[in-house]
DNA sequence: GGCATGACAAAGG
DNA sequence: CCCTTTGCCATGC
């Protein structure tokens, strides 16, 4: 993918982040598991380069894209300042969260309409 | 134009 | 389960 595709590249995470509904949690792999990109890399590499994108993306989102609900693989939220607030926000929605600060993914995880099929 | 860094993730120890 | 390494590349100095 060229930086000439990132633009619209996160136009589609912002719209996969809108289709989450309330109380729902996505991680970055299951954002760019959606988005199918023609490439001639290797798919099991750029699933996981893509997921690194998707973490771009959000860092300068529209503030309509509820970028709290994207969480990483591991069912924690990225530490980054202000992750405290993506917290609260999550709690606000009814999202409960384990020992460790993580969430059950098996409960709470979204799956979105893929954009394109894989 | 190198060099380090990062809102990632899978695999290995 | 936790920590480290590895793949990868956009970004900022």
């Amino acid at each position: 993918m060229r930086p000439k595709d990132r633009s619209s590249f996160n136009q589609l995470v912002f719209e996969i982040c809108r289709s989450i509904p309330s109380g729902r949690v996505i991680t970055y792999g299951g954002i760019a598991a959606c988005i199918e990109h023609p490439t001639n890399m290797d798919p099991f590499a750029y699933d996981r380069i893509k997921a690194r994108w998707v973490g771009y993306a959000l860092k300068d989102c529209p503030d309509d894209v509820p970028w709290h609900r994207v969480i990483n693989a591991r069912g924690q939220i990225s530490a980054r300042p202000g992750c405290e607030f993506q917290r609260t926000l999550l709690e606000d929605e009814g999202i409960a969260f384990g020992k460790s600060g993580r969430i059950n993914l098996k409960h709470y995880n979204w799956n979105p309409m893929p954009l394109k099929s894989r």
